[in-house]
DNA sequence: TAAAATAGTTTATAAAATAAACCATAAATA
DNA sequence: TATTTATGGTTTATTTTATAAACTATTTTA
């Protein structure tokens, strides 16, 4: 009746940043910070979270002279966030009969 | 862009049982149990949540000699699911310009 | 009548989310 | 050119949640 859904997924900030990641080749720290408005305590470990499950690939570098960190979805990613979409339309159905 | 989840509704079980609710008259705590496989202590807590947010009424009474609790769906926590459900559709839209 | 089941509640613990404080460098300003 | 402010984060602390474990009361069954 109702599938379990992905506890990495299913939070608020995180949801957000593969969403924006799952649209895009690539994204820095500072797009996605500006995207979601979170704090950068907050995303800084979100996205440590994101990339510890293999869910997203960051990279650290410089951009000019400032540090820049640059993340990407993964193959892994992809499909977990395709797997929460698809667990959590089995809550949201008002024609609940699957 | 992102639209803001209600943390209320953003938790995995809160939002199995209003699933339920929203489709049915009224049901009670064995059949909710039920159908979502929660933990008594678990699923006694989340409806004391949801009570107490006014999204669903609980009533305690007897069925027969044994205790029964009985929970029904608000008008607020119709709006509230519905809001939900359109928020968290802002993160799982693939189509994402809107 | 003792044990087990039903229908929960309450309390304790673990895990998460968030906020606050901090660090390093770079750029702007006085 | 010294000092402040801004940028791009990280780390640590605090609060909130979710969950599990323990408990209560009654009832049924063996």
């Amino acid at each position: 009746m109702f599938k379990a859904l992905d506890p990495l997924l299913h939070s608020e900030l995180r949801l957000a940043v593969m969403s924006i990641l799952i649209s895009v080749e690539e994204a820095d720290f500072v797009f996605i910070r500006g995207k979601t408005g979170a704090s950068a305590g907050n995303l800084s470990v979100q996205i440590d979270k994101l990339s510890e499950a293999g869910y997203i690939e960051v990279n650290k570098g410089f951009k000019g002279k400032r540090p820049q960190t640059v993340c990407k979805i993964t193959q892994k990613g992809i499909k977990a966030f395709e797997g929460y979409v698809n667990a959590i339309k089995s809550y949201l159905d008002v024609d609940k009969d699957n």
